[in-house]
DNA sequence: ATGGTAGCGCTGCTA
């Protein structure tokens, strides 16, 4: 199976895009995030079109969520699971179980300045976030939580950590929240199959950064073991930052070795049926 | 020299 997650900036912009990656890359499962559209804008046809099924967890101008899947969309659910009926919640957060896997598309909130209110908001979102995978989820079961979390988890994922705006992104709390996430039993997927610096998934558009390959890595998926130990391959596709209106995102993608990702361990039972 | 771009939507905010 193949996962991959795109901060788009947009979905409304981005369309075309996102429809000429989805055919060249093939994704199982793609989870977007910032696209920017009411649940009743979001293009659903153009998606079943290229062979997707898809859920939506949108505001109109900012944030929004997205699950597509050609392998199957159950269970969808927004939000957190302490969620008040009435709370007025942003756009930030959306299950969905894809061919036997527990999948989260999240959009953490930027944080603006450190010592913010925003940023003491991005810390308790972490938290709240931490906490649902907690107690709604275990280790040992498949899931993938993947998107754009705002924060660079090492200075490797960082071009220069003492020139960011405010320190956001790169602050202690804010990687020790990535930090319990991965304790409890996440797995930085990429990270465990590249030890390389300098490979980063976003860019500021401004002042050529991208050119300069001044960037970020902020676009993370986080798996438990059962699914992160299949995982063969991930790639961060650099080739669509580039042209003509690209997001300052470039999606990430990961394969799975799936003929059994539910984690009943077929291959290992048919290895041993093989020595008895 | 402390800048810059993009999206939304029409004014200035957000990233």
């Amino acid at each position: 199976m193949r996962i991959a997650t795109w901060n788009v900036n947009s979905l409304k912009a981005r369309l075309p895009r996102v429809e000429e990656w989805l055919s060249y890359a093939q994704p199982d499962v793609m989870c977007l995030q910032e696209t920017k559209l009411a649940d009743s804008a979001f293009p659903s046809m153009a998606f079943a079109a290229l062979g997707y099924e898809a859920a939506h967890c949108g505001e109109g101008r900012w944030n929004g969520v997205a699950i597509l899947s050609r392998v199957g969309l159950d269970d969808v659910v927004a939000g957190f699971s302490d969620q008040q009926e009435d709370e007025d919640t942003e756009a930030r957060l959306l299950w969905a179980t894809c061919g036997g896997v527990r999948i989260g598309t999240v959009y953490v909130p930027n944080g603006r300045m450190v010592g913010s209110e925003f940023y003491e908001e991005k810390l308790a979102w972490l938290d709240r976030l931490r906490r649902h995978v907690e107690g709604a989820c275990d280790p040992s079961e498949p899931l993938v939580m993947c998107g754009d979390f705002n924060v660079a988890p090492e200075d490797r994922d960082v071009w220069d950590p003492t020139k960011l705006h405010g320190g956001t992104h790169v602050s202690q709390p804010e990687r020790e929240a990535v930090a319990a996430l991965q304790r409890w039993g996440l797995v930085d997927v990429f990270r465990s199959l590249h030890d390389e610096d300098r490979l980063y998934s976003w860019w500021d558009y401004r002042a050529g950064d991208f050119h300069q390959h001044r960037g970020l890595r902020i676009d993370l998926v986080l798996a438990t073991k059962p699914v992160a130990e299949r995982a063969t391959f991930a790639l961060i596709d650099r080739f669509a930052r580039k042209g003509k209106l690209p997001s300052d995102h470039a999606p990430l993608l990961v394969d799975f070795d799936d003929d059994d990702v539910s984690g009943a361990g077929s291959r290992e039972r048919s290895r041993g049926a093989g020595r008895s």
